[in-house]
DNA sequence: CTCACTCCTTGCACTCACTGCATAACTTGC
DNA sequence: GCAAGTTATGCAGTGAGTGCAAGGAGTGAG
């Protein structure tokens, strides 16, 4: 094994230096930390110091990446979204905006999609952590909402127009209610899973809530019409 | 004007006792102190301290009837999404629930749309209000699904079934989508909406406002198809 | 009216989340 | 290996949020 120091390959999402290494590293550790103990205690059952002995770290370094134990927790869920929106923008542009989701949502890590489903269960019962979570999904959307804003007309956010014509009011509208209701299919899959299967996290659990969030999706592609 | 004691009439909702009227109006107070310092200081600008001082009681009160400063001011939001809820709860039951929920979002009263306006406005900046917004759509949400869930069919919530048969997994996710979506685009309307206006809370603007609401709900109507 | 009862308010004390600042440890480019 | 920039840590301070026990106001029966 030759080369052990700095690895040179590898062309892809630029050269990771050290520095950034170990803050991943550290920010992994907490945060893995503060899931383990939200396994152990449930929230309320542990403090800020508790994540920052276990991870390693002070508690003042805790504070330097979370703002909070729940922050640290909803780092998985913020994860899991990330990944999808990753997935979302590889799909070819013309693909129509639900299908792209239905595949994006699925094309994900089973591994990933077990960390969402647990913190998911974990995160019933605690107020505060419920914020953060929603917060996840919301944030979920406005970039989703940013990045496809900008990719079609002018940047959604307030900035300059770079070429195309910018959105008018109804087709802002239509954009955010479209995106804000594929969250929110998202969402409601996760949580009727969750009242079916409860903290059952086996691979064939997990695919029924893949098949949830598809079907989720399929009822806004088919519209309501109850 | 006779009778200026106890009132008698009004059988409606039942008669409330002096007790039920003081919690409510210290209640009011307090929401209403939060509101106000918002307003002049923005958040981080006052503390649950000066929230209670303004409102004309103790700190240990405050915390009564709010678990924080953020709560008090998402209680108007609350209130809001509650007589929104109760307007859609009186719509006929056969009626298809997109259309409900169209009637029911501008059934309301112009000043409750208006501090819904405002508040969200104010709420722009501040992390932690943000995320006590979004919990208030949550459990709109919630509510509503309780709500129609248990009008048809077997209680939504986990409890005994009455009477007719209790929806299955398929219902369930149906239900739970076409809700969260209706909230979620009553969302997208409300922030669609600040985009434009900002803070204006003019009539008219007011009344754009209204109209982007019902144009999201219509865009679940009609469906996407981008 | 008044006495007993219940619920609400308040002050006190305590824990812990979170932040600014100063200092030590570490990375990096030279 | 040295100077510069970053990150980790310790310290101290503010303020959120809670349990507890004492005082006060609304309630109901006699």
């Amino acid at each position: 094994m030759p080369y052990r120091g700095d690895v040179t390959i590898v062309a892809e999402a630029a050269i990771p230096s050290r520095r950034e290494l170990n803050k991943a590293a550290t920010r992994e550790a907490i945060a893995t930390a503060a899931l383990e103990l939200l396994r152990a205690k449930g929230m309320n059952g542990f403090t800020a110091d508790d994540v920052a002995n276990a991870a390693g770290v002070s508690r003042r370094t805790f504070f330097n990446y979370f703002s909070s134990p729940e922050a640290a927790i909803a780092s998985f869920t913020q994860k899991y979204l990330d990944t999808v929106i990753e997935q979302l923008l590889l799909r070819p542009r013309d693909e129509a905006l639900l299908e792209s989701a239905q595949h994006a949502l699925t094309a994900v890590e089973p591994k990933d999609l077990a960390t969402l489903a647990e913190t998911f269960a974990l995160t019933q019962g605690d107020a505060q952590l419920s914020r953060f979570q929603l917060e996840a999904w919301d944030n979920c959307s406005s970039k989703i909402i940013t990045a496809i804003g900008s990719r079609l007309g002018g940047l959604d956010a307030a900035g300059a127009a770079p070429g195309s014509t910018p959105l008018d009011a109804n087709g802002e509208l239509y954009l955010h209610a479209l995106v804000q209701s594929v969250i929110a299919c998202g969402r409601a899959a996760v949580e009727v899973w969750f009242r079916r299967h409860g903290e059952d996290i086996s691979p064939a659990s997990l695919a029924q809530l893949r098949e949830l969030l598809v079907s989720a999706i399929g009822h806004l592609r088919t519209g309501f019409h109850s």
